[in-house]
DNA sequence: CCCTGGTTTTACAGATTTGTTACATTGTGC
DNA sequence: GCACAATGTAACAAATCTGTAAAACCAGGG
């Protein structure tokens, strides 16, 4: 396989991924210099349009929203993603330009998790992401889901049996910890494949037959067997179940 | 969402219908090219009259709309969807090009789900279709029912006795599943075949005693019996009842 | 530029599901 | 009790789905 402290280190380390939108390229710019000072990976989109997609197919951790954007406001994306099943829980903080007091409650109203004036200083709009992170569940902290002797560590991407680490690669994992967080539920290839690797991407369905099958190998390890925890779902596809087969 | 049997149908043929609205017959003829490739059923329009006729007789199962239409921009059509109970949840795709002139209207959110520039990848097409269609098609409720020990767990697609769980096929699934939630009433064959197989589907209507059978068997497990409550309506069909046998 | 680890595609084998048929059994009205 | 219709059963071949291995592909690092 590949050791594991090594693709660790890359890029995706424990770093949450933003988009911003905003329209004008200088405040894109200081804002992602700002974010990735902290660690954060930035993505960023000039309008509604471009952001919707980005938030469809890359599923950013958190969305920074200008108020203000030329062809329908910000107000437009918001409610969108507050209609959506897929995107509701994505928080998104609201950048106003003005202290209009109007505009900082109707952005709250629309459902926008916190705002922001412009200016404003950036240790404050790093906190605030930080803080909204946290709340959305994971926190930039990591969290750790266990089943019996099974136990995912998200904050240094690691599978334990008992003590014993186990060996996968990265989408094995991944896998296993969306798995994890939405246990006793069946899930198509295709819904596999929207919230696993990403809506949008375009690989075969079979390919998670695959990756089901080498996340399945990796679970059998001298320290137990987990691996029948996930299960074949016929005609639909896989389930996590710390219930029996069968 | 999609009315259920709908649905149903074409889950199981497996097969989605498209509607394809652009102008000009090269297009057309080139997106039926890519799609029929990947298994959809193509229907077509060239204007807007033609496209909405169309959505109302054959409700395809998603529209792919040019912006740039003769007569009337897809704008027009695109509110009109969006205006009507009916075809609301009709998912969309406009079809943009990449001109300089169209990007004043790039930033503009029409309520297309989904936008893809022209030209593109018929790849990337056929995978954003298919994400478009499982977010549509996916908002199937996870409902629990529960009668006595018996309990089915749509979510996960299992059915348990007591923690038990049971091994039966998709069909024996979904056909009792169709019988607990109508429960207390006797259906012909004819009515479970269109329920629980979709509508125009050809199979012998015998087929169902066959399936019945199946599941009487699969309700019976160690952990309890519950094949009686699968009963025949002699000279009609068959009732799921929770109340003894007459 | 090649290596290397990881991912995706592909092809095929094996397993399960499914619809049908033929035959057995049951129930009903006479 | 008989005849007949309706339903239960078992077996089978076809269709589908899943598991598996291996080849093709890809990106990053030396």
């Amino acid at each position: 396989m590949f050791p594991i402290e090594e693709w660790r280190v890359n890029k995706f380390m424990n770093t949450h991924t933003v988009l911003i939108v905003d329209d004008e390229f200088a405040i894109r710019d200081m804002l992602r210099m700002a974010l990735e000072m902290s660690n954060f990976h930035c993505i960023e989109a000039e309008n509604i349009q471009q952001a919707y997609q980005l938030i469809v197919d890359e599923r950013p951790d958190l969305v920074l929203l200008d108020w203000m954007l030329p062809g329908g406001s910000g107000l437009e994306l918001m409610n969108r993603l507050k209609r959506e099943e897929l995107t509701r829980d994505m928080p998104v903080i609201m950048l106003t330009a003005k202290t209009a007091e109007d505009n900082v409650i109707q952005g709250l109203d629309v459902g926008a998790d916190d705002y922001i004036t412009k200016p404003f200083a950036p240790r404050e709009l790093i906190a605030r992401i930080k803080a909204l992170l946290r709340r959305a569940g994971g926190g930039v902290e990591g969290e750790k889901i266990q089943v019996a002797e099974l136990l995912l560590d998200a904050e240094s991407k690691r599978i334990f049996i008992g003590d014993q680490p186990l060996d996968m690669g990265p989408t094995e994992f991944n896998l296993l910890q969306f798995f994890m967080s939405h246990q006793e539920r069946a899930y198509t290839r295709g819904q596999l494949l929207d919230q696993v690797w990403g809506a949008n991407v375009y690989v075969e369905e079979r390919t998670v037959d695959v990756h089901i099958r080498r996340l399945r190998i990796a679970l059998q390890s001298k320290a137990g067997d987990y691996s029948n925890m996930i299960q074949t779902v016929r005609g639909t596809g896989y389930r996590f179940s710390s219930r029996g087969l069968i």
